[in-house]
DNA sequence: GTTGATTATATCCGCAACCGATACATCCAT
DNA sequence: ATGGATGTATCGGTTGCGGATATAATCAAC
């Protein structure tokens, strides 16, 4: 039983914007700012994050330890000194998926409604 | 312009609850009771609505005019006359296909992170 | 090289609403 | 008739969203 000791489900359901946060690191390792913009570019401008949602739902991740602060630094000309990089953790990472997968499910469950169409 | 004063993006996105509810009304009028069992089934009892979430939701989606009571009645001998129905109206139901369009967008966006697999 | 917009992080706090506890009444099976 | 399920309702603690605000570094432009 190389069980971890954090039952993904147990965790769920997450808010809105810890999920927009954790979905924004799927793609990889990001400073804070580029988590606002992400969410907001990838949500077509649905949804935006001010610096009050983001840095406390930071914080409150870091706490539960689903992302971690990485201190790897990109190429010194591209860097700027002020940021700070994030990234999920291997718990964070089954946190992500499994409450994507109760959102499809909900999807499903909408498309049996008929309230939405096919899958692209 | 016959345009309804309500544009439902505008009202996006729906707390969770608020989603739920709507979501379960979209199956046809229901009681509240009814709505809180609905919950849990649909979801695996993964959500449960207490009555202090449900009352409080059916509550202000009366005030936002998205669902409204209903004083149609079953039959004498089915009926349970303590029961309160509901029904989405017009608005609820572009609301509620509105969000359901959302979260579609949300998987396909986990989907395209490998965060979920293909539709069933 | 100084000005100003953008980038970047951080905290404060009002407010919305979730949600468990509680209350109370009715229905129904045994 | 007793008890458990059904059904509606309110209250209040707690969480956390999210706008406003603060501060500072970066960078383009002129």
């Amino acid at each position: 039983m190389a069980k971890p000791k954090t039952d993904p489900e147990s965790l769920l359901p997450l808010t809105p914007a810890v999920f927009h946060v954790l979905l924004a690191l799927a793609g990889g390792e990001r400073h804070g700012y580029a988590i606002m913009q992400e969410v907001v570019a990838s949500t077509d401008g649905q949804i935006k994050m001010g610096p009050g949602t983001l840095y406390g739902t930071v914080k409150r991740l870091l706490e539960a330890q689903l992302i971690e602060e990485s201190d790897e630094r990109p190429d010194p000309h591209l860097d700027d000194e002020r940021r700070r990089y994030y990234r999920l953790t291997g718990v964070g990472e089954n946190v992500v998926r499994a409450e994507a997968r109760r959102y499809a499910e909900i999807v499903a469950l909408a498309r049996r409604k008929k309230l939405v169409g096919k899958p692209a």
